[in-house]
DNA sequence: AATGAATGAGGTTTCATTCAT
DNA sequence: TATGAATGAAACCTCATTCAT
């Protein structure tokens, strides 16, 4: 990489950080373009070489840190001795839930944007050297487990809204309580999630 | 109530559902108080009379349509021959889905805030004459139906989380499916989850 | 007075009084007329019963309360037993600056209009019910002192400016000095200053 | 200075000279920023980005004028032959007077600015490339004139006020008489207070 | 005489976007 | 590529004033 080309990322960078700060403490209304761009230390133009506005920049960035958090969690499962789906998914979102109470700016950002639109690449702009989708990597894990099945995207979907709505207000207000409390309640109701998708669908088995 | 007192009355309705027109429309971002008034035919100052701003007179908003909503739902439960509270409960949550599918403007305005928050009096300002709260309404069904026990509470929150997420999902992006397909599903995990909250919680009961 | 015109009377000094504590408190641009009328607990319509506007009030303030201040040394100083124009004077300087330098906000308010135009009823507008007015008052003093003279209208005004341009600056800011330590020194160029006027006047004396 | 900074200096310098048109001229309560931004043929966003409001550009006006037409009138005394303080500061004082006289709205502008704040640069802001301050100018003038001695300061605040104050109804009300009238009276008194600062101090020494 | 809801002109201020350098 | 002064539409909000009650 050249020495102007590195120059143009280290630019680039600068916008994405800076906008990433400001858009998790003081949010994406009350963020101007002239505050990233003061703050990141480039002029305004220069903005929009790169960004066609602030909904651009901010729906990279989500897509980007989503990406970027899903990939993590996937690499520690597979660095784990971990076999069999189910402590494997409890494994990841036992990771991603640590990492956003630990990042509440990051959850807030990425709020209720933890959902299934992300996983099925509703998102038309990418970061353009963006990793793997995160579905792909789900069903890489999926595979890797030897678990498969029908209805298995219906299961996906029921367990991340659950999980990321729950989240969203015990990480973010503890409400109706903090989410270290609400865990166990949360994973029990996950494994009754789970059988009811494995027992006969619903109209499907004999229900009698 | 005097003649004055109905014409004031007469201009803050005609904001407020102007208001709900536009930010369903065209979003609040691209809402200005300008185009609210103007639709409502109210000067400029009488808005600044009654709301502080923008986010002001939305927040109000937000509180009055789910409350109405819940009410609504409440009543039309109390209108059917239903006992026992998982009946209830399902009329109670078909009710809502089926009102938000019929009226997605209003699912996207309330969109996620269709949460837990609603539920515990969160919200500080309420329309003056805003009926019952909807966490009282639930607690009455659940009374009523002679429903009663610990971890109520987590279950309601589980159970709301869990619709108010999917449904926004399925109901506005069809994904991954149509409400209406995703509904059994979504009623078994429900299922399951009331069975989960039912049995001797996590950590308590015998789990050999 | 009937009980009607009482009560008149109470609102209309309530607005007085209130105006007169915000414009002293909060200057005159960020003092409305709404918080006027809010603060004195009367309507708004009931404001513009007895003013045209915020200047109309201000002016009528200035008039009557610099009024009332020389009115109140006049009096003090034929209480005393002092005899002559010059002692009678420096009673009249001293209890002015005195009451000025304990109530600075009234200093500021009335400030650089405790000039000529005060005392020559520059003003169109009085209070209805206001007393003498203070020129009267002090051609009283001079008449009273046996003083008389020519030049004297310009004597007074060569001293009265001199004071009340000096006491603000001492007075408001310290600047240059305090007011009690500038004294002397403004006595004594007023001494100076009388004998000026006394002497044969310039161009008119032998001034070889 | 590149074609850019020439360019941006001029549009400085078009809101300053326009702002100070119409203040004198309609007042600064009556000139809005709209105003002075069509007349000066800017845009509404290049007032904001040179001043922070009309009270900014005012003041820094104020500054700018009163210092500008100080060192013009310690520049027409060191063009003269004259010599010895006394002298010198009555010059100057009529080459102020005289230029106020034929600029009212200048006057009326400075007004009672024309002060002691004004030489002990009280002034937190100045046009930034504004030249030497009036108050070392003064002392030059008297440095050069070999005069030097206690209470100095005393004694051009004293004269300072004096003028400054009898000039403003002189010239701009001719109350109680026009400017040319009173000069004869007012530099007469102005020797008298000289005298009243060279003889010992009040309380020094013997009045018997 | 007193009220205060309603007005809306007119002010201030912001900020995304452009373009000459 | 990069700049940042300039723009000006468009937002916000205030407040003196009116007038029906």
């Amino acid at each position: 990489m050249g020495k102007l080309e590195l120059n143009k990322k280290k630019k680039k960078d600068a916008l994405y950080s800076t906008a990433f700060e400001l858009f998790t403490t003081r949010g994406l209304a009350k963020t101007t373009i002239s505050d990233i761009v003061e703050k990141a230390g480039v002029a305004k133009g220069t903005f929009y070489l790169y960004f066609k506005d602030k909904y651009d920049i901010r729906n990279k960035l989500i897509s980007h840190k989503t990406g970027e958090l899903f990939y993590k969690a996937y690499q520690a499962v597979m660095e784990t001795d971990l076999t069999g789906f189910e402590p494997r998914l409890f494994f990841l979102i036992d990771y991603i839930l640590d990492a956003l109470a630990k990042d509440k700016a990051l959850l807030l950002f990425i709020s209720k944007n933890l959902s299934w639109g992300m996983f099925r690449g509703a998102f038309d702009e990418k970061l353009p050297d963006d990793g793997p989708q995160m579905y792909s990597l789900i069903e890489q894990l999926m595979a890797d487990s030897g678990f498969s099945g029908e209805k298995t995207e219906l299961m996906l979907f029921t367990i991340i809204e659950l999980v990321g709505s729950t989240c969203h207000s015990c990480i973010l207000y503890q409400q109706p309580m903090p989410m270290e409390e609400y865990k166990p309640y949360l994973y029990e109701a996950i494994r009754h999630i789970l059988r009811s998708f494995s027992s006969p669908g619903p109209g499907e088995g004999n229900t009698d």
